[in-house]
DNA sequence: CGGAATCCGATGCGATACTG
DNA sequence: CAGTATCGCATCGGATTCCG
């Protein structure tokens, strides 16, 4: 806003385009789609096998969430009429682009968990 | 995990380091963080500017959230003793780091947002 | 002005049971 | 195996009221 050019810059888009970046946290920002995103980013993978990686994810919300992510378009469903029925779930292309700025986050909450630890302890402890 | 190196791969860290960066999307992934921080980060804001900037917040969520950012060591909270009262947000160099993979995402939010939404769409449409 | 306290509805999520 | 349906709890978040 107090930039005279109309280049746009990345560092106001939070605050001026809040509402679509709250989209994409709607999105991500649950409990579980980081983690199944993160699980596919190697190929498709099975309901059950999602399930297990992950671990500790209710079939209820893994199938929500999935439904969610293919909504969105980040996530294909196949089905291969089998017995027993065989369901992959694969990233798409736009998924896949997801996966930087995502990477990008999990790499500063690596790097700085141990800090934001410390701060909590020491907060709580006033 | 499949890499024979002991580089740390960041593509890995969502689902192999999944709590660490669900610890992060706690605090950044709600509703209003990410704008509380976005709009910090031209420099200290009082409260009522931040309810004011970002619009439509209660000021309950906006105490709440703010007060969560400095538990974590995000913001800094200072407390002038005049009539009426001023207290001054502002980000801390951890928060201000913060901002770099934050700026990420809403860059590929705004970048991504009208492809989701027409998948959004067209899945809605079957 | 900045915030704490309370009430309340909406949503997230897990546990369980059932189905093609 | 991969869901769907239903329940019940916990948390999120808004509106309102009171306070220093």
């Amino acid at each position: 806003m107090e930039d005279g050019k109309g280049a746009p810059n990345p560092c106001d888009r939070v605050s001026s385009e809040g509402p679509k970046v709250r989209e994409v946290l709607d999105r991500v920002g649950d409990k579980w789609s980081l983690l199944i995103i993160g699980t596919l980013q190697h190929g498709p993978r099975r309901f059950g096998e999602l399930r297990q990686a992950i671990g500790g994810i209710s079939q209820r919300m893994l199938t929500l969430n999935l439904r969610h992510l293919e909504r969105d378009g980040l996530v294909t469903r196949s089905v291969y009429a089998e017995v027993p029925p065989r369901v992959e779930y694969e990233l798409t292309r736009l998924g896949r682009t997801l996966l930087e700025p995502v990477f990008a986050l999990a790499a500063w909450a690596t790097a700085n968990y141990s800090e934001i630890e410390a701060n909590r302890r020491t907060f709580d402890a006033r």
